[in-house]
DNA sequence: TTGTACGCGTTATCAC
DNA sequence: GTGATAACGCGTACAA
């Protein structure tokens, strides 16, 4: 057990000030030759490192980022975190998870947590909670302190700062063309409740690609489940009160468990119903058949994000220009659609 | 934009001195009940809250936890954090996650980016390639400066520290034994090679459950894999030279893999040939046929983990005592085998 | 009842 | 070349 060693512990032992340590140990043109070899060959015998708290307190820089998404079991969100990680430890940085779980309540608190010092600046994408209620004080009152807020994926237009998404409307744009070019007739969507920002997005792609088509549109080709939780059931009642040859699904588990449905009721994938989802997770790679899905390219975001934050958390002027990056999403082609 | 406010300024402001401010906030008795409601007003007034690293480096005490794993995007690991992440919340730390990638270098240096002061003890779970090394003097230096440790799922004996597992030979055990009692004869193993703890017990587990069947072992029917990734080629390669009627998957990747590469060859599943695999995922929910899995409960993990991590950071006399908390692993029956 | 002084570990400025 | 001092923000033992 040999306990952390401070600049005082070194000054002691070696019988100078503390300020002679630190200078020598930052070699120091001020000091000796002799101290400075001295000092140092104490302080690696002894492994002596800073204290980052002590380094927090004086820089007002703590080198945490704090990241608050509303779950971390999706896959989506998962990857983000990796890009994130990766961009920020290399600027050596580290990554503070909090979970919202999809409550306002928790996102509140969790914030709070953090944005009395622990943090340089917030990476979050909003809870669904949060989005219904359209409250967004507490990002508001991390912006007035000075705290700098990067929002993806999941954000609000009431909140300056910078903003990560993707193209959501465009990618379900794509894959809804993507089945009208292969003479899909019947069309549906499976999304959640509008409050979501990219559902809605995506639910407006959908119908932006049946307006322009000879299809038109049919809203009751819409099923829109009030949660992120799957409802085997209302999925179910929606495949046996509708003739479809196509569906477009917010996500993957959405689309994976329709496939599973469809199967069940002799239907032939992508024959006789095309399937393509959001989120390109393992669970799309290993689905039988493997789904077409819209990539959102999670790491890459959570990259581009963490970019977005440290910039600004290290820029010196307070700049009050704030930037939305819009990534474009792909279509990943698999069994699921004809290809 | 109003920064944050500070005990000075609200002791300049009101004309009184800083302790008289912290103890008023504090509600302390001796502070005059006229003082007490004019700071408490004032504070609330400019919403102060105390800020968190100077209160870490006065107690020594970030409330901060490290968790260190090798991969974020296994939905195991996922699940680990969320465990963690609720207990650890509930008992007002935060969670600072680092990402090895299965790389020792980066577990050393995450490390000791934390060491420094930034967090109160690890959680981790050991890279391959430290398993692989079977070096660990990070993890030694950190014990002997008394930062606690908790090791899950991927440990080490070399180190006394806290563990969290579950029981890996069990679950293999009960799951060839499965495969035993419904009749199967000719049952292969897909795992990683031995280096990795986990996957070391479970062929222990396989082959005990064999030894004492009628069936014996044959060690032809066992297929390691050199890494965690997928390696398409030589699993299709084993199914194409072996007579199989059950197969035991180390992961749910390999396992739900392996089902696909069976009905492409006509087998029908459970009938001709039977899977289980580790982890309870995602994946194995929604795979067709839904797959029985060991569950390795995760989230509990995480929550056992925090929990003994915790205790030891909070509490005063330093035990050298250290546990090893074994979780029973279950059987999650789905339609991948008989039921 | 209020205020002073000190310490947590570090760095920067200034004096010797 | 070296050291004393102040400061970051807070809490607390002790003094007034």
């Amino acid at each position: 057990m040999k306990p952390k060693i401070t600049l005082k512990d070194i000054a002691r032992e070696l019988e100078v000030s503390i300020s002679t340590v630190s200078k020598a140990l930052k070699n120091s043109e001020e000091i000796s030759r002799d101290t400075k070899e001295k000092v140092q060959a104490f302080a690696k015998l002894y492994n002596y490192k800073p204290n980052n708290i002590a380094i927090s307190l004086k820089n007002k820089r703590t080198k945490n980022i704090g990241v608050v998404i509303p779950d971390i079991v999706h896959h989506f969100f998962t990857t983000v975190i990796r890009g994130i990680e990766k961009y920020a430890n290399a600027k050596g940085y580290n990554v503070i998870v909090c979970l919202s779980e999809e409550s306002f309540d928790k996102e509140v608190i969790n914030m709070e947590m953090l944005a009395n010092g622990s943090i340089d600046g917030f990476i979050m994408s909003l809870s669904s909670e949060t989005q219904q209620k359209g409250d967004f004080n507490h990002l508001k009152e991390v912006t007035d302190q000075g705290i700098p807020v990067v929002l993806f994926d999941r954000i609000t237009n009431e909140i300056d700062c910078d903003k990560v998404i993707i193209d959501d409307e465009l990618g379900a744009y794509m894959a809804t063309k993507k089945f009208i070019e292969q003479g899909k007739k019947n069309i549906a969507m499976i999304t959640t409740d509008d409050y979501l920002s990219v559902s809605k997005a995506r639910t407006q792609g959908y119908l932006k690609a049946l307006k322009e088509s000879k299809l038109g549109v049919d809203e009751s080709k819409i099923l829109k489940m009030p949660t992120m939780e799957m409802d085997e059931q209302g999925i179910k009642d929606f495949f046996d009160s509708h003739e479809l040859d196509a569906v477009l699904c917010v996500n993957e588990i959405f689309a994976v468990y329709s496939m599973r449905l469809a199967q069940q009721k002799g239907l032939r994938i992508p024959e006789d119903i095309a399937f393509i989802g959001f989120t390109d997770g393992l669970l799309s790679k290993y689905a039988n058949p493997s789904l077409t899905v819209v990539s959102q390219h999670g790491e890459k975001m959570g990259e581009v994000s963490a970019k977005l934050l440290i910039d600004k958390v290290e820029s010196e002027e307070e700049e009050e220009t704030y930037q939305t990056k819009i990534l474009e999403p792909t279509l990943v082609i698999r069994d699921s659609i004809f290809h």
